[in-house]
DNA sequence: CAGTGGTCTAGACCACCGA
DNA sequence: CGGTGGTCTAGACCACTGG
C-alpha cells in the first residue's frame, strides 16, 4: 500500500505485475477473474475490468472470452518504433537543423516504382533528394518518390523550410505505413553527401505512406551507420 | 452506417477517424466532447470516453485534461517494433531453426561490461556465442553476457534445445528492456561464422534486460544486413 | 465560472466456454 | 449450467483549464 493516491485501476495492475515479477504467479497461471478483483479489492467490475484489460493490451496476460485470463507466456519485449519527422527529432535534442536540397523533379516511374505505387510504368512521379544536417553535421540522406496525385505542388515546396514528411503530412492525412530497416553499403553519392569513408556501413529505413486510396511517397532514408540508431525501451 | 453489429465505441472511433482521414478535421482542430459525443451518438459517457481514450492511445489524437481533445498534429508513423525468440520467429516462417555453439563460459568482467550490470570490475559473469540457422542458413550471431544471479546455471543449458533469449525468460522474470540498432561492419569471426564476403555491412541489435533488481543479461546480435531486416506497419 | 477530461460505481445484458 | 470476459448505462465526484 505505497500509494493510495493512485487510481484504484493503477493499482490492481501494479498488484498483478508485483505477483508475476516476484515470481508468485508463473507464465499459464490463472489471473484472478474480474470479479474476484472486484471483492479484493472492493472496487467495482468496470475499474477491475479496466485494470486487466490494459494488461492485456500491454501483453502481460491473455484474456479468452469465457475462458479467463492467464499469465502470458513469454513476457513480449515489445516497444514502439517511432518514426518521425527528422526535423522534429533534432529540434527535440535542442539542435540545429539545416537541409541542402540536392534535386527536385518529376520522373517517369520504372517498373518498380510503378509497381509500389499501383500505376503503370511511365507514370509521372516526383523525386526529391536531400542531405539533413544535425549542427552541421549530415545525419540523413533523403530520396523519396511522391505521388503527384496526393500532392500535385510538391516541386514548388521549399524543402529549406519544411521537411517533405512534414509538407506530405499536412497535404495528404496518412492512413497507413509500412518501414523496413537494413544495413547496406551506400552508394557513392550518398557516401560522398553524408561525408562517409569507403566502406562504412549505413542503416536505411524504407518507408511507404499510404493516404486514402494513393500510395503517397516512397521515402529511402540513409543514416551514417555510426552516427546514428535506432533505439527503444520497454517496461513491464 | 455500415456495421449496426460494431461494438458502439468502434462505431464513435471508425466516425472519428473517418473526419480525419477524409480531411474535415485538420490536425489541431478540435474533436467533439466526450459530452458532445454522448449527445450525438446517443450513448453513455462512459462509451465515449473509451472511444476517445483509445485514439489518444493510439496517437490519434491528443488529450488535455481540462481542455479538450484535438487532432493528433503529426499523425505519428509509430509501429509496435517486436523483438522475439529467434527460434520462435524462424518457427513462425515455417522454416527449420538450428543452432551451433561456439562458446559458453565464466569470464571476468571488464570496466565496460561491469558498469552495465552494474557490478564491480572484475564480477563473474556468464558468456555465450552462438550462431543460429533458418534452412541451414546463418541469420543470427549472438554474444551475450548474462548475470550468474538470475541464472546460476547458465552454463550447463543445452542452447542446441533451447534458446538463451528462452531460457532467461523462463528463469528470470522480465521486468524491463532497452535495444538499439545499428548498421556496423562485422568482425573477422562475425565474417566468417555468418558467412559473409568482406566488407558486407551487419544490422546489430544490443539489448540489455533487467529482471527485478539485476541487470540479467546483454545481448548483442548480430544479423547479415543483406539477408535480415527489421519491419513493420503502421495503420491509422 | 462553466466545460473538460479522469476516474469510479452499481447495476445490466450478451456471447462464449467448460463441465 | 455457472462463470467468464465484452460491452453498456446513468448517474457521480474530482482536478484542471479557460475566459
Amino acid at each position: 500500500m505505497p500509494n493510495t493516491s493512485l487510481p484504484a485501476y493503477e493499482q490492481v495492475k501494479a498488484f498483478i505485475k508485483a505477483q508475476i515479477n516476484n515470481g508468485s504467479w508463473r507464465p499459464g497461471d490463472a489471473v484472478p477473474s474480474e470479479s474476484a478483483l472486484q471483492a479484493q479489492f472492493g472496487i467495482s467490475r468496470m475499474t477491475a475490468n479496466r485494470a486487466v484489460k490494459e494488461l492485456a493490451v500491454e501483453g502481460v496476460v491473455k484474456r479468452v472470452k469465457g475462458s479467463g485470463t492467464v499469465v502470458a507466456q513469454l513476457h513480449r519485449i515489445s516497444s514502439t518504433l517511432q518514426i518521425r519527422d527528422i526535423h522534429e527529432e533534432i529540434l527535440e535534442r535542442e539542435h540545429a537543423h539545416t537541409a541542402r536540397v540536392i534535386r527536385v523533379e518529376a520522373v517517369r516511374a520504372d517498373a518498380a516504382m510503378a509497381q509500389v505505387f499501383k500505376l503503370r510504368t511511365g507514370a509521372r512521379l516526383f523525386h526529391s533528394v536531400m542531405v539533413h544536417f544535425e549542427e552541421g553535421v549530415p545525419i540523413q540522406m533523403e530520396d523519396r518518390h511522391v505521388n503527384p496525385a496526393v500532392a500535385p505542388n510538391y516541386l514548388e515546396a521549399d524543402f529549406t523550410e519544411t521537411t517533405p514528411t512534414r509538407y506530405l503530412l499536412e497535404h495528404a492525412p496518412l492512413t497507413e505505413a509500412s518501414y523496413s530497416i537494413e544495413a547496406t553499403l551506400p552508394s557513392p553519392e550518398e557516401t560522398r553527401c553524408l561525408g562517409l569513408k569507403r566502406g562504412e556501413p549505413c542503416l536505411v529505413m524504407t518507408r511507404r505512406t499510404v493516404s486514402g486510396p494513393h500510395v503517397a511517397s516512397l521515402a529511402r532514408l540513409v543514416y551514417p551507420g555510426i552516427r546514428y540508431s535506432f533505439g527503444g525501451k520497454f517496461q513491464l
